[in-house]
RNA sequence: CGCGGAGUGGAGCAGCUGGUAGCUCAUCGGGCUCAUAACCCGAAGGUCGUAGGUUCAAAUCCUGCCUCCGCAA
């Protein structure tokens, strides 16, 4: 079939790779503008754009979509047969829609009516959520409202926000792979798809990184969700003696019956730190403070100190 | 030229107002113990990221480069 493929992160990556090797003849790639970018300001293209170079396509990045004339031109001119939309980052115009004959696909990573929107995988975690997965839907005007054409549900407790990213990713291309096998035999009969239940819709916007900040007046349950949600990006963290200090996996630890105050750290060892809770203990594995790597709480007391006894999160 | 931190034995750090490289852990050998991520004794292991410069003398001061990281996006 001919593709166009628009998407940006490393989520659309591996989709784009696994259409090019099923020799899906991907006409065009658009992506967003390269940005700067990490530390000294570089411009640096997205993961899609990257990857999309290597394979020799050609890549356009536009602005802005909405009211394009150039590139709705384009688009059209190119004749295609359909367009895969994974995680581009643009509302898309009704006339970039229907230019492709069978319209187009959308992977989305939430089991839509959920999770509609920018970080359903993040959200999902956030939630507590034991289920997620991967939607395909049919594109619409709406923001992640299109006809539901294949779903697939993934086990996601305990997770980190990368653990799940990676297998929905890898679950995206497989559905998306096989979906358009399908139409190619059987034409748009393939791309038949369910309406959503608007009633049962939620949304899960953009995470922001004052998010990231965990408050240990809340649940252990609910601190050890955040710091897996938000591992790796933006990475949850709290203040020890004023410091940042980011954590990564968490632990359930036990109850807790002692009077301490919630952020207290109760004790400090090779398995990591303690740290009291609302209703029980919670074990931090992994520690990071600015400048430094990312290490085990074991790593580190062997050349720095962690006081027990001290509260976190007082800046 | 967005701001800033860091590169020292396997790991994490100290040393950086210049003059024989040190700590904790790990490793190896030995000892004690019913026993231990315990304890005691001993040993091995480092061209101090890299290229230059200043100096009688640099891990320590200056300059270029490489790599890693936090903030910010």
């Amino acid at each position: 079939m001919k593709i166009i493929y628009m998407g940006t992160p490393e989520f659309a990556v591996e989709p784009l790779k696994r259409l090019k090797a099923d020799g899906h003849e991907i006409a065009l790639v658009v992506t967003q503008p390269d940005r700067p970018k990490n530390r000294g300001k570089k411009m640096l293209p997205t993961p899609v754009k990257e990857a999309a170079l290597e394979m020799g396509l050609e890549v356009v990045q536009p602005e802005k979509v909405k009211g394009n004339e150039e590139f709705l031109e384009k688009i059209r001119e190119l004749d295609a047969d359909i367009a895969v939309v994974a995680a581009y980052g643009q509302i898309l115009p009704k006339e970039v829609l229907e230019a492709p004959r069978l319209g187009c696909l959308n992977i989305h990573a939430s089991l839509l009516p959920k999770l509609r929107g920018a970080a359903p995988i993040q959200r999902a975690l956030l939630e507590g959520y034991l289920y997620s997965g991967i939607t395909i839907m049919k594109m619409n005007e709406g923001l992640d409202t299109g006809d539901m054409i294949d779903k697939r549900i993934v086990s996601i407790s305990g997770m980190t926000a990368d653990e799940l990213h990676d297998e929905l990713m890898d679950l995206g291309a497989e559905m998306i792979s096989e979906l358009l096998g399908l139409a190619e035999t059987q034409g748009e009969e393939a791309l038949r798809g369910e309406p959503q239940d608007d009633a049962q819709a939620t949304y899960a916007p953009r995470i922001e990184k004052t998010e990231a900040l965990v408050d240990f007046n809340e649940t252990a349950d609910d601190a050890f969700l955040k710091i897996n949600a938000m591992d790796s990006w933006p990475g949850a963290y709290t203040y020890y003696k004023g410091q940042m200090m980011k954590m990564k996996d968490p632990e359930w630890y036990g109850s807790d019956y002692t009077d301490s105050k919630c952020g207290e750290i109760l004790e400090v060892s090779k398995k990591g730190i303690v740290i009291k809770c609302r209703d029980s203990q919670l074990l931090v594995k992994t520690i990071q403070f600015p400048g430094k790597r990312a290490m085990s709480v074991a790593e580190f007391i062997k050349g720095n100190e962690l006081e027990e006894g001290v509260i976190l999160g007082q800046e």
